[in-house]
DNA sequence: ACAATAAAAGACAATTTTGTCCTATTTAAT
DNA sequence: ATTAAATAGGACAAAATTGTCTTTTATTGT
């Protein structure tokens, strides 16, 4: 709806991976797409955008899988995940799609949008992967349904 | 980028028909693709689903074209033609995309992205095409670059 | 009645997004 | 060294979105 396909199996995935990375473990592709109820293959896809942008790291070969560091895991922000997988468009982008569009020669919706965008761009460039991950591990969201 | 391209044309067409209309003026689909920089047959299509949705009004034939009563300018929102395009996910479904998420079952981003949707469907169900329309007659906003 | 004009409708084409499958590469364990 | 397990990468397929073109229908003016 406000995130491409890629872009939500993305999110998911890396709160997942955070999540089991809490508690030292690794996952595969095959549990991740399984515990957020995507498809594999498109998953693994989305996984490798993520692991050239370094949000997450992958180990290949018996034992391996995803994870994210411990200590990386509050630094990564939801906007660095969107911004690999659907570009800065939605936050940055005009509302109507008008290549110059700005203060000076405003689309009509234009200053509409701008708290909206701001503060789209605020909540994705502050909350942490961190954050989302208790959140879940503390049982209060869930990845599927 | 946060709508359809139907849905961005679909706006500024609306809103060229509407800035017409003021002066008493019909347009035809020639003149509006023109004017808002679109695909002639593109937006010819996407302004059929706006006047199913009886959001704008259509005559056929010689000094036919499009347009919008000025008693209706004002009663018809953004929402409406969002609505009618893309549907209501933008402001109303999950953005991580799970089927059920609400306050009882959230996705980890739910609560984060209440006040942002709620911003976004407030404007949109407050702007109507009239205020649109107005502000590009004054020459204050532009529907094209 | 006829010709011209404009939207409606439908068939088709191109592109992008989403999704699958097969092979290659890396690595751990025996 | 060999085998098995895992991601990486590439080719392909399906579906959705975006876009074009042609024909039909309605309406106006002569």
């Amino acid at each position: 709806m406000m995130f491409s396909k890629a872009c939500e199996y993305g999110i998911r995935a890396a709160v997942y991976i955070a999540l089991q990375s809490l508690e030292g473990k690794r996952v595969s592709v095959a549990e991740i797409a399984d515990e957020i109820d995507s498809p594999v293959a498109f998953t693994a896809k989305t996984l490798q955008q993520l692991t050239r942008n370094n949000i997450v790291k992958s180990i290949k070969g018996p034992s391996g899988g995803f994870e994210i560091e411990k200590e990386d895991m509050d630094s990564v922000k939801l906007s660095m995940i969107v911004k690999a997988i659907d570009g800065d468009g939605i936050y940055m982008g005009c509302g109507l799609g008008l290549k110059e569009c700005n203060a000076n020669q405003p689309c009509p919706l234009h200053d509409k949008f701008a708290d909206i965008r701001s503060n789209l761009r605020k909540m994705l460039t502050n909350t942490s992967l961190y954050e989302l991950a208790t959140g879940l591990e503390v049982g209060l969201t869930y990845l599927k349904r």
